[in-house]
RNA sequence: GUGAGAUUAGCUCAGCUGGUUAGAGCACUGGUUUGUGGUGCCGGGGGUCGCGGGUUCGAAUCCCGUAUCUCACCCCA
């Protein structure tokens, strides 16, 4: 037998129910913060990640569907949604004709990645980027977003804040800490020795707990703002205070890709194991520069669309559409074209064997449809159907034209 | 990439230290003496016990390999 590659799944019956359930509630939300929906391809030149993500993120380094074409191109599968979005916008002149564009997305990424609960090699994200807007407030407005999408799928969450810091004091604040690293770093795992010319900021959030100890002294970005990076988070602060979005300060969260600067945040559940992060986001105002465009404000989420799908409260299931059936074979055509009629305007599945009523019943239910319609011997004499409500448990007989 | 555990019917699992035709519940399907369901009763189909080797008179049960899943590390959504 042929199956699935490993860590890639069907989305099929429940699963899909749910996963179809999440994208039209947080599609309708983001639509009401004025996002529109775009595509973007699943492969694109590897060039494109290396350069947003960072070579030195784990996403770059040892988790990309990496591969040449036939035509010789180094392409890759997309490991996440915010680069093909930053690389359209760029390749629609949207940097250079101004004013704000909000878009959308949802789609399959892929990471190489040894799969476990939470973690596959193939899932799903949702998500947004809002581009050209530098105030905090449409930071806040994507908290907020977030924050409606996970209420209205009754989903609980720990919101997590930190802020990286601009171009003013986060190079100061590297090396401050470079320095205060090369103090401890006797002590230091290896994984932080190599951080610490690689990426500095990531031995924050080592989960080694000697390494913890050891940063518990070492300087905090936080305290190190400059003037306009330390007013947007306190005013950040303040707008999900008056929204009554609780929050807390998380001074070693970094998020995994090196783009973001600024405002970051993390939405965590504690109910589905250690794969906990179900959305993150932040801004990232250098990367459309960085990626060839003109400097333009920008940020955005993604949320795992795996990891909440068990987390979402499905509204109760209502019987919908009809059911036909014949109790007699020579009924049989009559109820093919009664069904086929139906159609046009609702729901309709039918029996192709004749059975007795009682069964008709028991079938119409396992369906969960609303009405049970059957044409038996009497129906058949009087040119009549049968129809059943099976939720107010009423029933009436009407003439079959009348259907 | 590292470590640990699991893998028996469509699903959830039982099967003791290897021993006659591998079981249960749910699901599916048929009937319930021939027109009233979701909640009665009786029956039926369905498993090369993940896959490949080995030990043995004999293996679902022991050993080795391999795949997948799960958990932890790591990473992230």
């Amino acid at each position: 037998m042929i199956k699935s590659l490993r860590g890639m799944n069907d989305i099929l019956s429940e699963d899909y129910k749910r996963y179809t359930y999440f994208i039209q509630t947080a599609s309708k939300i983001a639509q009401k913060y004025g996002f529109h929906f775009i595509e973007t391809p699943l492969l694109e030149e590897t060039a494109l990640f290396k350069r947003s993500v960072g070579e030195s993120s784990d996403i770059v380094g040892k988790e990309m569907y990496q591969f040449t074409d036939k035509g010789g191109n180094d392409v890759c599968l997309r490991p996440e949604g915010t680069a093909g979005v930053v690389r359209a916008f760029i390749q629609q002149k949207l940097d250079r004709a101004g004013g704000t564009h909000r878009f959308f997305y949802h789609g399959a990424m892929f990471r190489y990645e040894r799969p476990q609960k939470g973690r596959l090699r193939q899932f799903h994200q949702f998500g947004v980027e809002s581009f050209g807007v530098e105030s905090v407030y449409e930071d806040a407005s994507m908290i907020m977003m977030v924050s409606d999408i996970l209420k209205a799928l009754g989903i609980g969450y720990r919101l997590q804040l930190n802020s990286l810091g601009d171009n003013n004091c986060m190079p100061a604040y590297r090396e401050n800490l470079v320095k205060f690293i090369e103090s401890v770093e006797e002590e230091i795992c290896e994984d932080c020795k190599r951080r610490k010319s690689t990426n500095p900021i990531r031995v924050l959030d080592c989960k080694n707990e000697k390494c913890q100890s050891l940063y518990e002294n070492a300087p905090k970005l936080i305290n190190s703002l400059c003037e306009n990076c330390e007013s947007d988070f306190s005013q950040l602060k303040k707008i999900l205070d008056e929204n009554d979005i609780t929050y807390e300060i998380d001074t070693n969260l970094v998020r995994g890709l090196d783009y973001y600067s600024k405002i970051a945040f993390e939405f965590v559940s504690d109910n589905i194991g250690t794969q906990s992060a179900i959305a993150g986001g932040g801004r990232y105002d250098r990367l459309v520069e960085f990626l060839d465009g003109r400097p333009t404000p920008a940020v955005g989420f993604a949320m795992g669309i795996e990891r909440l799908l068990e987390l979402i409260e499905m509204p109760q299931e209502q019987r919908e559409g009809y059911y036909i059936g014949a109790m007699d074979e020579e009924a049989l055509d009559l109820v093919m074209q009664l069904a086929h009629k139906k159609r046009a305007t609702d729901k309709t599945t039918m029996d192709y064997k004749a059975k007795n009523l009682k069964n008709h019943l028991k079938a119409a239910d396992k369906v969960n449809a609303r009405y049970c319609a059957v044409i038996g011997e009497n129906e058949i004499n009087d040119g009549t159907i049968w129809v059943k409500d099976l939720h107010n448990k009423t029933e009436i007989t009407i003439d079959q034209g009348e259907f």
